[in-house]
DNA sequence: CGCCTCATGTCAACTATGTTGACTTGAGAT
DNA sequence: ATCTCAAGTCAACATAGTTGACATGAGGCG
């Protein structure tokens, strides 16, 4: 624990609560940002952000996916798609290869320079949640995934 | 109950699971997601966004801030502050006053218009965390706030 | 008093991520 | 052959953030 700033905590502490959801809320927004802080560091470090890493995340499991059902999945545009898309092209952290038959699409796979960036920027994510789940306990981390899930439902 | 696009779901179940924790970190990305897409859409009618929610957040909970501490607690630089404050400022949805000796910082406050596009954006948010929790449970809302705010810890 | 310092705040230029609209290209159907 | 339509690209723009340079005004001090 606390390779952190105590910022965070100190902001969560420091606004008034005018309504009994309003620390919930904060938690939500503070713990979005706790999962990712340590990934974005490791992505700038490598050039890369987060829609990269979106990218890089989604193909890891999706092997051969092509750039149509990666915009449907990402709920981006592939106008937003096309440029980091290229980044990690150009990077040779993916590769695009024609199918077959149907030329029309690109398969996207990674490279294994790829996949190492990916498994070490979701790493970062997954040893946060790691280390809460471990903290809170079983029940905890079950009482987290259901309202998580109700949560997601909201989409 | 589904003023949903299904989307999200789907999206959710689309991916193979690499490892155990791809679940939760899932839930994480398509939470955060579930719970701002209302009160985002809602503030994209009035012409603003999630940074001018934030902003009109913070000076709620904390009446005659400073622009400095406001700049703390959003963790932003002043130079990203400035045009989404001065918007709110021009549409009247805050004021700021200087302080009475301390003639160098601006205090800031909601109006009436801004504490109503305040509440209503975040009364989105929280009626989403409300339904959630209430789908489950005490005891899962227990656990959510433990692991959220262990999570929350890293920042 | 006049000047120095320093926090507060502003302006300008740039980057990144996203948007929409218009265009190109190529497969498959007729 | 040609038409159509999905896939993909290019251009222009909006927004949210960055850093750097500068303005301003309070308070300390010669």
């Amino acid at each position: 624990m606390a390779k952190t700033s105590q910022a965070a905590g100190l902001h969560r502490a420091s606004l008034a609560k005018l309504h009994e959801l309003d620390t919930a809320l904060e938690l939500m927004y503070y713990g979005w940002r706790g999962m990712t802080l340590q990934a974005d560091a490791y992505l700038a470090k490598q050039g890369l952000s987060r829609p990269h890493h979106r990218i890089l995340y989604v193909v890891a499991r999706r092997p051969d996916i092509a750039i149509g059902a990666l915009i449907e999945i990402l709920g981006i545009s592939k106008q937003a798609l096309n440029r980091p898309l290229n980044l990690l092209l150009e990077r040779k952290l993916l590769t695009s290869k024609r199918a077959p038959e149907q030329h029309r699409s690109k398969l996207l796979r990674l490279t294994e320079a790829g996949r190492r960036i990916e498994q070490r920027a979701s790493d970062h994510e997954r040893q946060v949640l790691r280390e809460a789940f471990a903290r809170a306990g079983a029940s905890g981390a079950a009482g987290w995934i259901g309202v998580m899930e109700a949560i997601a439902d909201n989409n």
